[in-house]
DNA sequence: AATATACCGTTGCCGATGCAACGAAGTCAA
DNA sequence: TTGACTTCGTTGCATCGGCAACGGTATATT
């Protein structure tokens, strides 16, 4: 037989990101307009308290350049607050204002809501799913020395 | 507690995906400097012979302007032919010529290999992985009536 | 102390992407 | 036949995201 893209798993993977991402999307998109790297840096922002650029760019699978930009935008709006690290004046520190406090509290619930969901619509291969995926995510970021592109689809 | 990003499945599966992509570029890159569109409409017309670029569109979770954009790509790099439907002149048929079949012979080899390796890395989990991506990929596309964006990371 | 080197965050730039509008072509109904 | 309405593929446009260069700062070496 002839290769078939339907059961390739990295297309799969990546279809089934976009997917979840959309209805995810529509949940938190009546809540405020966020884009990708601006609710990543809230969430991270949320249980971390105040961290810089760098940390989380390296955590949270984010360009330094989108985190920046980012978090101007979230200044912009008022959900954070930019400052100087005391010692290190390369640095600089993030930390969530009341505002972005409030709005990732309702945006926590929407998630958490949203998680239950899936959960439940995936049964009991829900833990084994969660098993293969911190497999497929702690792989050989190290045998990647290059890459062009690949078999998938965006995520946002 | 509060929430946690790296807990949230939609993220989750966004990095997988993003990992995943990102080591089957590395293998097939050294074959062919193809675009994700690219390689998704050579794969689907692999298989499916004569199709137009609605199908494409319609199967392969691309965009219309993607896949004819893909198309012109490859049709000047001489992977395949443009044609126009014998009755409806507003179809417009594609085709893989020799080379682009020969081209894609190599490539479901690598993908292939590739795919063997995912599924012993995951071992026994494989199949329950199998099971929830097809949920998750089947799912309501109906219940997302906009949206605006996501939890999750670039899939390229 | 002075120089070289490494690191941090911002910005410019270019290619990729999604949306929407358009021309072309087909269908249906009067 | 004519004219509304739908469908197909292409193209324009605005945005997004990744890469790399830059200014600014800290650290190491001499």
């Amino acid at each position: 037989m002839t290769f078939q893209l339907d059961d390739f798993l990295p297309y799969r993977l990546s279809v089934a990101a976009s997917q979840v991402s959309r209805r995810f999307a529509a949940r938190y998109g009546a809540e405020a307009g966020l884009t990708i790297p601006e609710w990543r840096v809230l969430a991270h922002l949320n249980h971390s308290g105040q961290v810089s650029v760098r940390d989380i760019h390296a955590r949270v699978n984010l360009d330094k350049s989108m985190v920046s930009r980012a978090a101007a935008r979230l200044e912009g709006a008022g959900y954070l607050r930019k400052s100087g690290h005391e010692t290190d004046r390369r640095l600089v520190v993030l930390e969530l204002t009341p505002e972005g406090r409030a709005l990732m509290e309702r945006l926590g619930r929407i998630a958490e809501a949203f998680q239950a969901e899936l959960m439940a619509e995936l049964g009991e291969g829900a833990s084994v799913l969660e098993e293969a995926l911190t497999r497929l995510i702690a792989m050989p970021a190290a045998a990647v020395p290059d890459a062009e592109d690949d078999g998938a689809a965006p995520a946002a």
